[in-house]
DNA sequence: GCGGAGTTCTTTTTT
DNA sequence: AGAACTCCGC
């Protein structure tokens, strides 16, 4: 069977899918059939003889495991599979290997993990001073980059490094006390656990045998690390990727992983995919320019396989109305002429340019999907439930108590979480056992009396939850609601109908993960979704707007980029790398397939006020305007528009007809009229 | 402890 | 512009 599924292959991709032994780097230009190319790799190994079950695969979105899962399934007789292959993200494996192994670190396999939010929320409570943003993301990069707490004490130099490093300390510290593990830890934790321990490195290197992992261009320093671990006893790696498309340096991922791969491994075969099945010659060729304005990179061009097709389309508009308009005018007429909406996108590099687009497309009427924005799991009514699922299977979670204890209102304020907590950092013991262990007399010399019945009853309350959980998890999901009304909470408040929608989906949502995973626990369900984001679900039925990372992997036939404009795109200033600005540009460039449209406009109204901007440099280095600006105005010319004239200078138009792609004007200057093609003038 | 009024920060990107 | 946070009077 395997010749079947290998000829439709070209021979480059036939040469990585039918590689075996050794360290395989496949550089995978956008639209090569990199995925087809590493599902077919999985299919073949597999074909040859190769347990499944020795295969590990590492994406780093959930979507791309989906994608890759569902592709390699096609391909694979199911005669050969009794264990499938463990085919997922980084942090899903690292959470699977914590799950197996945290005992290694003396530590409990019962741990939570906390999203960016409950981390913020930490570090704001031990110090309010510093920029919490800031930190959250040095305390991220110390862990990717494998620095402890030691290290980073030692080498804080200024009083900010010693103050940062202080929270980091009291943050681990923090983490540990509850057993809660952060993203990063997912990754760095089994990292640790293997160095420290030989033996189970090779145990689990011999346990795959054979690992890929995929866009290995945003891997960073740890992700390198835990990768030599993996496959320290046979190196058979085999990485996937595109220089050119690296977008993740801003959290940690270093591109020196993919441009030096051949140097930490000995005998890297090399195959290049530089055939692009996806674009139109044009719209690769701008791509190209665009890309090769690139310092660090291996150098590569794609080759169009299809042809030349439709010029680049450029839109100037006053503002970011004006903008949305057109927009809104072509994927209109696009979906008249029958075009379906779900090859139709428009990407932005800052999600705050939706707002205008979502007006404008919710005032026309048509249905579009935003992807990315607010996470369903990110919503505070959604986030409270999580916490009280926490609480309930974990009653050390103090992080988790003080968010609920007072949702619905108990009268449980801060002065008291405050005595709490103190009495719990004294005493060692987590709030909620310290309510449930002390007697009320001992508790209302603490918190008074009132507050002392109000967290006896709740604390009472959840016990009893506990142990209906036990009995039925179906059950325990109503005995919920009946017992903290939390659902009802939200019966009379602004805004409330749509949280008790979310709470009912929500509901739903668990209620079948139950039914379908009945030998699962809440604490599984739990930590399932902490690492689940929305992407998943494809809309068919409406066009897709998302920023240009979320669209990294996709492609669509009619594509829309909008906000050209320096400082918007590419992000100039700080933290920014104009060359990974540039490989934005790339990648969104890259998704199109039959026709690219880019937009820019003279100011937005942005952070409350309205700046006026300049169109981006990417417009001028992808060869789409050269020198003058040349644009092809498809906004109409209307009778009194006020356009200007090289030789007869600025005048009005008085009549206007569609001639091709542009229009037929007659135009008055200052008393004489004149016939004139609309391409001769500039509009003012 | 609560809620309203006032103030400040954000948004570059996300598992 | 909106969210999130702070302050203050009840």
């Amino acid at each position: 069977m395997s010749e079947n599924f290998l000829s439709t292959l070209n021979e480059s991709q036939q040469k990585a899918s039918q590689h075996i032994d050794g360290p395989l780097l496949i550089l995978a230009g956008a639209g090569s059939g990199k995925t087809k190319t590493i599902t077919t790799r999985l299919a073949y190994l597999i074909s040859i003889g190769i347990d499944p079950a020795s295969i590990l695969t590492l994406t780093f979105t959930n979507k791309a495991a989906a994608e890759m899962r569902e592709r390699a399934f096609k391909l694979i007789n199911p005669n050969l599979i009794n264990t499938p292959p463990l085919l997922c993200t980084f942090h899903k494996f690292g959470l699977l290997f914590l799950k197996m192994h945290m005992h290694e670190l003396n530590r409990k396999n019962n741990f939570i993990i906390i999203d960016t939010d409950d981390k913020k929320r930490i570090i704001k409570n031990i110090d309010k001073d510093l920029t919490t943003a800031l930190v959250v993301n040095e305390i991220s990069k110390f862990k990717n980059n494998i620095f402890s707490v030691e290290d980073i004490k030692d080498a804080a130099q200024s009083k900010l490094d010693k103050q940062i490093a202080d929270v980091y300390e009291k943050y681990e510290i923090y983490l540990l006390k509850n057993n809660l593990v952060d993203f990063d830890d997912l990754l760095l934790l089994p990292y640790l656990i293997l160095k420290q321990n030989d033996e189970l490195s090779k145990v689990i290197s011999q346990k795959y045998l054979y690992i890929m992992v995929d866009e290995y261009q945003d891997t960073n320093e740890l992700q390198y690390k835990l990768l030599q671990k993996l496959c320290c006893s046979h190196n058979n790696l085999c990485v996937v990727g595109d220089d050119d498309q690296s977008i993740y340096g801003w959290r940690g991922a270093t591109i020196k992983n993919i441009l030096n791969f051949t140097e930490h491994y000995e005998n890297v075969v090399v195959v290049k995919l530089e055939e692009n099945y996806r674009s139109t010659d044009t719209i690769l060729d701008h791509a190209n320019q665009l890309i090769e304005h690139n310092r660090d990179r291996l150098g590569k061009s794609l080759r169009g396989t299809r042809f030349k097709g439709d010029s680049v389309k450029l839109y100037e508009s006053h503002d970011e109305n004006e903008e949305t308009r057109k927009l809104v005018n072509d994927i209109r007429k696009l979906l008249i002429a029958g075009e379906s909406a779900s090859d139709i996108a428009i990407l932005f590099r800052v999600n705050a340019l939706s707002r205008s687009l979502e007006e404008g497309f919710n005032k026309a009427g048509i249905p579009y999907k935003l992807i990315g924005g607010m996470k369903f799991y990110e919503r505070a009514e959604i986030k409270d439930l999580i916490a009280y699922f926490r609480i309930i299977t974990n009653p050390n979670d103090n992080f988790s108590f003080k968010r609920i204890v007072n949702k619905p209102k108990r009268g449980i304020g801060k002065t008291t979480l405050d005595k709490l907590e103190a009495k719990s950092i004294e005493t060692k013991i987590p709030i909620f056992n310290l309510i449930e262990s002390y007697e009320d007399d001992e508790l209302i010399t603490i918190v008074g009396k009132k507050n002392t019945k109000t967290l006896k009853t709740f604390v009472e309350s959840i016990s009893k939850l506990r142990d209906v959980m036990e009995d039925s998890k179906i059950v325990f999901l109503d005995a919920f609601e009946d017992t903290f009304d939390y659902r009802s909470s939200y019966d009379s408040v602004p805004d409330g109908e749509d949280r008790k929608a979310n709470i009912d989906e929500f509901s739903g949502y668990i209620r079948d993960y139950f039914k379908q995973n009945p030998h699962l626990n809440l604490e599984d369900f739990l930590n399932e979704i902490s690492l689940e984001s929305e992407q998943d679900k494809m809309f068919n039925e409406s066009i897709s707007m998302m920023s240009i990372h979320a669209s990294k992997g996709l492609e669509y036939k009619h594509l829309f980029c909008i906000g050209l404009e320096e400082g918007f795109f590419p992000i100039i200033g700080d933290g920014s790398n104009i060359e990974e600005e540039r490989r934005l540009g790339y990648v969104a460039f890259t998704r199109a397939m039959d026709n690219l449209t880019l937009s820019f406009v003279h100011s937005r109204f942005y952070k409350g006020k309205r700046t006026s901007l300049t169109k981006s440099r990417f417009l001028s280095e992808s060869g789409l305007i050269k020198g003058s600006l040349k644009i092809e105005r498809t906004s109409a010319f209307r009778n009194g528009d006020v356009v200007v004239h090289k030789i007869f200078g600025m005048g009005r138009v008085e009549k206007s007809s569609r001639a091709g792609k542009e229009y037929k004007l007659t135009i008055n200057f200052g008393g004489s009229k004149r016939d004139i093609l609309s391409s001769f003038v500039e509009k003012k």
